[in-house]
DNA sequence: AGGCTATTTATACACTTGCGCAACAAGGCT
DNA sequence: AGCCTTGTTGCGCAAGTGTATAAATAGCCT
């Protein structure tokens, strides 16, 4: 064997792609999330972190100031999706409020948003929220968007029934029905087999029309309301 | 000052006092979770705790096999401590159950039950819980026991009130009370100081009476509580 | 009072962590 | 083609991690 004359480096050096800047610092977030959905914080190290993405941990420095600012990118990259996709049920022009608001509740019921990565990362980070201010204002940021949302559609809902409600009761209603979906969504991420497809949101429905005082549709129909109700695997592991 | 000819040792040695066994181990579990609260798992390390819990990291192995296993006897001690509190406002035993059902909800948010702290320690742990299957079991067992106690009182409330609901409706009365207490709970201890006191239990007595369909009671009466209150006319507003 | 033992301290160790830095090479530019 | 910028690697470092273990001592028992 002539290991001698050998005109190889030693140890070869890896090879590598120049990607663009914000496709790496997308994938290097992606990599994050996943990462402390898997470990957790304590888990997400860089080099992990760096391996998920395919790259080596030094490169982690040259597109975040630190391991912190990467975490709290991370989380308002995840609130901002959370939130995008919560809202964007809300967008069907032609239907009634009240289809709106069933079509809402069913959306943020079901998957992707019942996920039990999305979850994880959702408690992991909002357990440091209160003693990190940027994550705290991330998470107070999505959360009063996601409340006006709701207080938006129940005014409608409510205005579309001859009702009109004045502002602190309004307000009481967004607090409770953001209760209710939030309630329903933990336990749908927890212990999702514990229901059947779609129950949860038939509960949650329930609930957000007895919470407003809402006569119950007629079966038949509160089940087509213009959702598309495909169980989406998308769930890991 | 005669440094030579010392009998004294260099380093004096720490004095300590021998606590009792069972002392130890919940003074090591409580200084666990306050770190964990304050500085999360990654934060949590054997030698904080051991500052926190005035004693040296290495006596923590004496009385835990390793870290994991004391951060899961912590984590089994919050919930045990949480459900604890959380049913001890059911055992009003000559009240109106539901009586007993708007005290249940009053205490679940109200302190001690909403803190930041407490919070911070359930979503810090229960975001590790898909991830750890003794975790997990440890929520699992409190969240059913839980959800069994609503159940009961659930049963209870619409008995008095001659009502007959199956056991499907039953289950999915609780579930969705569960809910509005949770979901409320959340927004209490992340947001406590946008609710003023009081606000939150109001707001979800509401939402669970309208949840299952009774008719409010009379503000002035409903302050008095110890009437059946027998009217047969469940009209609202 | 003095010894015994288990609790507690103190130190060592192998390993991981986030970060700094110099060398390298990928790919656009001329 | 060759150069030059800079994205990227590889490696080192000091601090900190959980664990192992020996040495000390507090406090009960006789």
């Amino acid at each position: 064997m002539p290991d001698t004359a050998d005109p190889a480096p030693m140890t070869v050096r890896r090879k590598f792609r120049r990607e663009g800047e914000e496709r790496r610092r997308q994938d290097l977030i992606e990599a994050t999330l996943d990462c402390v959905a898997e470990y957790g914080l304590q888990g997400a190290t860089l080099r992990t972190i760096a391996l998920r993405a395919g790259v080596t941990a030094g490169l982690i420095r040259h597109y975040f100031p630190g391991k912190e600012e990467l975490l709290q990118e991370a989380y308002t990259a995840l609130v901002g999706r959370m939130t995008e996709q919560a809202k964007a049920a809300l967008v069907m022009e032609e239907a009634s409020p009240r289809q709106r608001l069933a079509a809402f509740v069913t959306a943020n019921l079901n998957a992707p948003i019942i996920d039990q990565r999305v979850f994880s990362l959702w408690a992991t980070f909002i357990g440091r929220a209160s003693a990190d201010p940027t994550l705290a204002r991330a998470h107070r940021e999505g959360y009063l968007g996601f409340r006006n949302e709701v207080e938006a559609v129940v005014a409608e809902v409510l205005a579309a029934e001859q009702r009109k409600p004045d502002a602190s009761q309004l307000r009481r209603h967004a607090i409770a029905i953001n209760a209710i979906i939030d309630g329903l969504w933990i336990e749908g991420c927890l212990a999702g087999e514990m229901f059947s497809p779609g129950e949860l949101a038939a509960i949650g429905i329930k609930a957000v029309e007895a919470e407003l005082g809402l006569a119950p549709l007629e079966p038949e129909i509160s089940g087509r309301i213009g959702l598309k109700s495909e169980s989406g695997s998308k769930s890991k592991r």
